[in-house]
DNA sequence: AGTTTTCATTGATCTATGGTAAGAAGCGTT
DNA sequence: AACGCTTCTTACCATAGATCAATGAAAACT
C-alpha cells in the first residue's frame, strides 16, 4: 500500500491534473514492484508498458554483439522510461530495462494514457512534450559522446544523476559513459586529488 | 519554380493525403533555396522552422567549447530536419544547420503544421510518428557511439546515408563518427585491403 | 561466522585513435 | 597555365583509454 503517491505528485504539477480526474484515472493505475535484477523488458519483445517509477532505480541498455552492456539511461524516482518506439510500432525492442534496486513502477499501458489523453485536454501536447524532452536529451548525450572525454562525460552524469552515484555499482557507470571500470577508477582518482 | 516536388510526393505517400487537401496546403508551403554554406539555423537562435530537404544536402551540427563540429544528422533529399525542441519549447537551439550542396528546402512552420492537422485526422499521429522514429534513430546512434569502434561505426554510416559519402568532404564524415580525418582515411584504406 | 561472489583499485602493458607535419591531388579563380 | 585553397593520404610519434592480472574490500549467501 502506498501512502504519497509520487506519479500522483507528478500527474498534478506536470499535467496539472484536477483531484476530479485522478478519481476517474486511478483504477487504471496499476503500481507493480520489482525485484533487483527482475527484468521488466527485454530485447526481442515487444513493449506494452511505460514506467513510472515510483520508488527505486531502473536502467535502460542495449547488449552488442560481443556480448557487452551499453547502459543508455537510468530511472531514478519520478523518471519515466520506455522503448516507446517498440510500443508504437509494434516492433520487438533491442533494449533491456531491469531493476537495479528493488523498485516499485507505475504500468502505463495505452488504455490509460487514452483516457488520460480524453479526461485531460492538456496532456495530447503534453505528450509531445514527453517526447521533445527525450530527444533533447538523447541530443545531450550525443554531443558529449561525440565531443567530451571521459572526464567531462563523468561530470556531466554527476549533474545529471546527482545521486545515482551513491546508488549503482561503478561499472554500470562506466558502461553508460561508455568506458571500463578501470578507466573510471582512474578517472575518479585523479578528481579527488584536487 | 518546381516540377516535380519530392514534398508533395512525400505527404501523399506518408500520410495518405488527398488532392483536394494538397490545394488548400499548397498556398502555405514555401519553397527556399539556399546555397552551399548558408545557414538555416545558427545556435543561440530559436528554431522556427522544419525543413524539409526537396533538393541538396544539409547538416545539423553542434560546436563544443574547444571549437570542434560534432555532426547529429546529415539531411539529404526527403529528409526532415530542424531542432524540434528549440520550436516547442520556445528556447535558443545549441545546434546550427547549414547547407553542404546548393539545397532547395520546404519550410514547415507552425501555421502548416496546424493546417495539416485539421486538414488530415492521419497527422495528429503521425507527427507522433515522427518523433518516435527520431528517437529510434537516435538511439541506434547512441548504441553505437558506446558500442562500436570506428570501422563498425564507418559500415553503419555507409549503410544509413548511401549516397552521402560520394557528396561531402571526408572530415564531415569524420566528425559524424567521432573521430579525426586521418583516421577515417586509415580505416578506409584498411576496408580497401578486402 | 565463514565462504563465495562481486566490486574497486592499482600496476604493467597494449592498442586504437589523436596530433603534427609534409606531400600529392583536385578544384576554382584569375 | 599558374596560383591558391581545400582535401586526402601517409609517416612518425603521443596519448587516452583498453586489457590483463593481482590484490583487498565489501556484499551476498550458506
Amino acid at each position: 500500500m502506498i501512502k504519497e503517491s509520487n506519479f500522483k505528485n507528478y500527474l498534478f504539477q506536470q499535467f496539472e491534473l484536477q483531484e476530479e480526474h485522478w478519481q476517474k484515472l486511478q483504477a487504471l493505475v496499476k503500481y507493480q514492484r520489482f525485484q533487483k535484477g527482475e527484468f521488466l523488458l527485454t530485447a526481442g519483445s515487444i513493449c506494452q508498458h511505460s514506467f513510472f517509477v515510483e520508488k527505486g532505480l531502473l536502467r535502460f541498455y542495449s547488449i552488442s554483439v560481443n556480448g557487452k552492456e551499453h547502459i543508455l539511461q537510468f530511472a531514478p524516482e519520478n523518471w519515466v522510461v520506455s522503448d516507446r518506439s517498440s510500443v508504437f510500432f509494434g516492433e520487438p525492442s533491442s533494449f533491456h530495462i531491469d531493476a537495479v534496486e528493488d523498485t516499485t513502477v507505475v504500468m502505463l499501458d495505452e488504455r490509460f494514457l487514452k483516457t488520460l489523453a480524453e479526461v485531460n485536454v492538456k496532456f495530447a501536447s503534453n505528450n509531445e512534450l514527453l517526447l521533445q524532452n527525450h530527444i533533447r536529451h538523447l541530443h545531450q548525450r550525443l554531443h558529449s559522446l561525440l565531443g567530451e572525454n571521459a572526464e567531462e562525460r563523468y561530470l556531466n552524469f554527476l549533474k545529471l544523476y546527482p545521486d545515482v552515484m551513491q546508488r549503482v555499482p561503478q561499472w554500470m557507470i562506466a558502461s553508460y559513459l561508455g568506458i571500463t571500470p578501470e578507466s573510471l577508477s582512474r578517472v575518479r582518482k585523479k578528481l579527488s586529488k584536487n
